[in-house]
DNA sequence: TGACAGGAAAATA
DNA sequence: TATTTTCCTGTC
């Protein structure tokens, strides 16, 4: 039996710069809802409603339990970003524009196996498709939960998944990458990614190069943003963009994640969020 | 309405 | 081993 917490208001001290929107709407979470300033956010097996007020986080929680210790690090909370983006400039002064612009963007951990499934949705479609169709997902097999009259639904886990019928297939319309979901959803469960966590970096980025349809870019996602690999550093065509055009550096996806990952050092995931939203939110 | 955007895998050199 | 082609849907 879960838990339930009331919908007692809590709050979250900000020390550090944060911003909501910035961490929210940056491209590492697809599923969201916006409603005036509250954040609506699906999170494990509950609803999370976050809003910023001037020096503080509120939020209340509705369907199973979170302590606040948990909000914090999935949404970042907890990640010393001042010596964060000190340690980013001094490895090279040309971020500091986009830590400027990016200001309290903080980097999400979400569960893994969610993680995966989001950013096979991802191959090769824009944010608001990719989070239409985890919708439809959620929507189809997912939990709901109705926080101030409206509904909200969960992310399916795997037995939600495992009753996903042909037609439920074919109507996500997810075209070659329906098979690459099939497959993941028949060889795995949470746990198999989960236990994972206490591996090394290069064990984590080989189970997960061994999935079919997750190559080097999705792979370095969900060890940035699913098991918290802050120097993970994930190249699509908007980082390729930025690094040509603001550090004169060409090169092969595999050979981009390198040259990020040596030249920003234990953070480089930071580097590349800031990288991603300046490119794709400031440049012509 | 046809061109284009988007990442992985298979095919090719 | 490195480069090119194919796969599919949504958008304008």
């Amino acid at each position: 039996m879960e838990k339930q917490s009331t919908n007692l208001q809590n709050k979250i001290e900000i020390r550090n710069s944060f911003s909501i929107r910035h961490t929210l709407e940056c491209g590492q979470i697809f599923r969201y809802f916006k409603v005036k300033n509250c954040y609506y956010v699906p999170y494990r097996n509950s609803i999370l409603k976050l809003k910023e007020e001037k020096n503080y986080l509120s939020y209340e929680v509705y369907g199973a339990f979170v302590n606040s210790l948990e909000i914090l690090n999935f949404i970042g909370l907890n990640h010393p970003v001042d010596s964060i983006n000190r340690d980013l400039i001094r490895r090279d002064r040309r971020i500091a524009p986009m830590i400027e612009f990016s200001r309290g963007l903080r980097i999400v951990k979400t569960p893994p196996y969610e993680t995966v499934i989001s950013f096979i949705f991802s191959i090769q479609n824009s944010i608001p498709v990719i989070s239409r169709k985890l919708n439809l997902l959620s929507e189809i097999v997912g939990k709901v939960i109705e926080v101030d009259g409206e509904r909200f639904y969960l992310f399916p886990g795997s037995d939600d998944l495992r009753r996903l019928s042909d037609k439920d297939y074919s109507f996500l319309k997810l075209g070659y990458r329906e098979r690459y979901f099939r497959e993941f959803v028949e060889r795995f469960k949470e746990n198999d990614l989960d236990c994972m966590s206490g591996k090394s970096f290069e064990k984590k980025r080989e189970l997960l190069l061994s999935i079919n349809g997750v190559g080097e870019k999705v792979a370095q996602c969900v060890l940035l943003f699913g098991f918290g690999e802050l120097s993970a550093f994930p190249v699509d065509v908007w980082i390729r963009r930025g690094l040509e055009k603001y550090f004169h550096v060409k090169g092969t996806l595999r050979k981009l994640s390198e040259y990020g990952r040596k030249k920003f050092g234990k953070f480089a995931g930071y580097a590349q969020e800031y990288i991603y939203f300046y490119v794709r939110n400031d440049s012509q």
